[in-house]
DNA sequence: TTGTATGCGTTATCAG
DNA sequence: CTGATAACGCATACAA
């Protein structure tokens, strides 16, 4: 159990799998790697020994001379924060697949913990890193000789030339509009959440943009801005409730506004969808699922994101790096909130 | 970018340093390292030769020769799960201090993805495993030759001899009702969530047992059993509030199903706190910080666990093995839908 | 086609 | 106190 005992357990070595195969050192990892000729019959012989034996190199071994460690370092600014989850398991899920393997580490959104990480994943070797922002404001690129690949993910890099991996949310905005007028809904309303956040505005303008395109207005404007809370969500929607003209239908900056938009229209006696639809962003399952009503919201396909992310890692790493930009599609999650019902004729405004 | 570049780039070894310090490669070792006698202006001269070349050893070449790699594996069966983030980060709390990274590895709660990873894990010769389970139900351990250290946090492992670190379900019941009692309430609800989980088992059952001690019953007994939704806690809630006895508190098995519950007591017309009082577990802050009113929940210190499991795993590591389930202190977060009130006396029953 | 010898960057064991 | 020197486990020119 303790690090003696371990040490004391022999690993079993390239060398035992030549001895048992009969050959010598270099022929067996000439077999084992599928370099130069060997002849069929030996390799054979020495992956079956391989096998018996259940060999496994040593990955210390070969990455002091080869210089890949197959690990890349995952960076992430704020680990207890919903969006990194996804994103995390999709890169594992790309990395996994293949053998290499994710190293983590949480910054906390600290510059002084960032710097400490990188200069121990720098020391641990990896192969390149993942860097992992708490939202999709663009930041600032992480200090690196410029030898080691590095890929962003959800908050781009503010330097254009790196590779950066983030939703779409103009087309998310777009979308809770088409989806909307495909419902029938006319006087639609955006309740947005914190103005600081490039997610917020980004949505917005993408939901102003398809109004326009059908004529239309979004009802109180693009700018009712708060927070990303639940009280914001409620008193905001209440504001849109008493208001002129009468909404038929409710965007909020996220699917948290949208559950304090739920709660204040049951509150006061309306019914939802029919009454009123309601859309959120994000498709957070715990939010969505079972809220009263369940809750149509549009998903960022985070966990996408995330393995693309992790893909374009690799193929910098394999001396194929992407540049710029990279948007992440996202797609509308229907539920009963936007479900269809028969509307009442009503005059536009 | 590239790999080769990288190749061609000379890291600086330590030779370098002991060639610029003037002194030898074995020396240099030794004063890097405070290993053996090195008279102290050597040292310092090495040192300092080390700062200027921004000397970092090569931990490869290091772990050839130690054996320690100074990186521990985590395995978790379900990375998309919120009980797994703040252990995560607990350990990688308790982690990141020292130098010691976090390998990760996400199984899905798929056995044969389990295996695969577990080999993974040890061919990368991680230091230990930590293994994260996405309940606190039992689990088998994982098959490994006894020579690796393994400890498991939030499943336990069903062999005692393992070391297990999971939360206080017991107690977490108790001190819902306890705080319920001190706030004055005598007819109180336990509206469970799955009975599969030994987390609703323990929760009800140390809530029981605290009911007793005060000379009480729980309203509707203790097996008021359905599922981690909010529609179940609000057809649960329905029904109790519907139901005699009156109830003047429920304890919900978990934050979501209190959300039912709030939602379900508010569509009654019922106040909260002042009519009826509501507590959860798991003290999820984007289910409770912002719901209306803000919801009480037990908080089972999952990021403590995380750290504590962590630490004990590097003692193992050390040499130092712990044994047996260890539980994880658990505290109620109070917040409004609890708050004291003027309650109007009432004859029991 | 196979084997020999050498190096990768450290640490550890000995002599000096 | 310091310095050669031998591992550690593997990959690879180069020789056979």
């Amino acid at each position: 159990m303790t690090v003696n005992d371990r040490q004391a357990r022999h690993m079993v070595t390239l060398s035992d799998v030549a001895a048992r195969a009969g050959v010598s050192l270099a022929t067996a990892s000439k077999a084992l790697n599928g370099r130069s000729d060997v002849k069929a019959a030996t390799r054979e012989r020495v992956e079956s020994a391989a096998a018996e034996l259940q060999f496994s190199p040593n990955p210390f071994a070969r990455a002091l001379h080869t210089r890949q460690t197959g690990t890349i370092g995952m960076l992430t600014s704020d680990l207890d924060n919903r969006f990194v989850l996804p994103i995390l398991l999709g890169a594992e899920d790309a990395l996994g697949a293949g053998s290499t393997s994710v190293l983590l580490a949480d910054t906390r959104d600290d510059v002084i913990r960032e710097q400490h990480h990188l200069r121990v994943l720098k020391m641990k070797r990896v192969d390149g890193i993942l860097v992992v922002g708490r939202n999709t404001n663009p930041r600032p690129p992480i200090e690196t000789d410029g030898s080691l690949p590095v890929v962003y993910v959800y908050a781009p890099s503010e330097d254009p030339e790196n590779a950066s991996f983030t939703p779409d949310n103009v087309k998310a905005g777009r979308i809770a509009v088409e989806h909307l007028l495909a419902r029938g809904r006319r006087r639609i309303a955006f309740l947005n959440g914190d103005m600081t956040y490039s997610a917020a505005r980004e949505r917005v303008a993408g939901a102003e943009a398809a109004m326009l395109a059908a004529g239309l207005e979004l009802v109180g404007g693009a700018n009712m801005y708060g927070q990303w809370s639940e009280a914001w969500g409620r008193s905001g929607a209440l504001a849109l409730l008493d208001g002129r003209p009468k909404v038929d239908a409710i965007i909020a900056g996220n699917d948290v506004l949208a559950r304090g938009v739920l709660d204040m229209a049951r509150s006061r006696g309306l019914r939802i969808p029919s009454d009123i639809a309601v859309v959120g962003f994000d498709n957070w399952d715990i939010l969505c699922q079972d809220s009263w009503p369940p809750l149509s919201s549009v998903d960022m396909n985070l966990q996408d994101l995330g393995r693309r992310a992790a893909r374009a890692l690799v193929e910098a790493i394999g001396g194929r790096p992407s540049r710029g930009i990279h948007l992440g599609d996202v797609r509308l999650a229907p539920r009963e909130s936007t479900a269809i019902v028969d509307l009442p004729e009503v005059p536009v405004s």
